[in-house]
DNA sequence: AAGCTTAATGATACATGGTATCAATAAGAA
DNA sequence: TTCTTATTGATACCATGTATCATTAAGCTT
């Protein structure tokens, strides 16, 4: 499952939604998260904009990066390049893996993740309301390849 | 199990046993992490030592916090107050959670993830080698006192 | 115990990642 | 088309972390 089915379109309706004005920028940097297959980091993401948008702005994509992810249409990757790297966030699919050799992105159903969070509540005792899950390794694809 | 065993003299051991000479300013950032509650960040430690040994310099905070991540003894957590607070490393009890309320690290049977991981390398197809995951909530003591 | 070698330290300057400010621009309602 | 105001981009700023290098002090040698 190496690919995300995310749709341009429904994040630019989300924005609209919350209140905010379209514009050329949000444009690009909309098609730039939801279509890339590798985390990107607000850095990355100001250098893919401005090679068809030299103009734009350092401080605008750093404001796009918070309001996207704070709508929730993408969500931070805490690992091994840093914790400033950013994937679409899938809906039901939530379990993220990143492929040390490719560095794509996969996701993976999250069943497993809720029944872990529910036998450490009875356990611990503790009442968990969150939780973050990074995978590494190799992914199918790059085992095939070797 | 909100406590952590940790015993300073065992990270002095590590030191050694690494090729490093032992300093002062070494026993005392060894004391303020093996001791602590609470995640750290190396700033925050360099507060701290600063009160024993004002003269503490402050890259030698992010040098020793980098030696101690290197030796595997204090290890990053990934989450609401960033990326960049340190926890001791405990070697069997390896899932973190972390209480949104006073903040304390508590440390988790790793079982349940180690299972996680066996079941979503079969469904997937990938290799996972590597994982980090954080649980957040209320702990225990907390909810008692709410 | 004194000297010697060299790792570790602390001060400073620098790099990087991210934020605040504010005049200019452009979305989109009137 | 005009008008209002959210968004933008340039700049300056801040916070976190790193490189440099002269000074200090571990701890080995004798």
């Amino acid at each position: 499952m190496l690919s995300n089915p995310i749709n341009p379109e429904d994040w630019l309706a989300a924005l609209v939604e919350s209140g905010s004005r379209v514009t050329t920028v949000q444009k690009t940097l909309i098609d730039i998260f939801a279509r890339s297959e590798y985390p990107l980091s607000a850095e990355q993401a100001w250098d893919v904009a401005r090679q068809s948008r030299p103009k734009t702005g350092r401080a605008t994509v750093y404001r796009m990066v918070e309001k996207l992810e704070n709508l929730g249409l993408i969500r931070r990757v805490h690992g091994y390049q840093g914790c400033s790297h950013f994937v679409p966030t899938l809906p039901e699919l939530m379990m993220l893996f990143i492929c040390l050799d490719c560095g794509r992105a996969d996701y993976l159903d999250r069943q497993p993740l809720d029944d872990l969070i529910q036998h450490s509540e009875h356990a611990s005792g503790h009442h968990i309301t969150d939780s973050r899950l990074q995978l590494f390794g190799a992914c199918a694809d790059c085992q095939q390849n070797a």
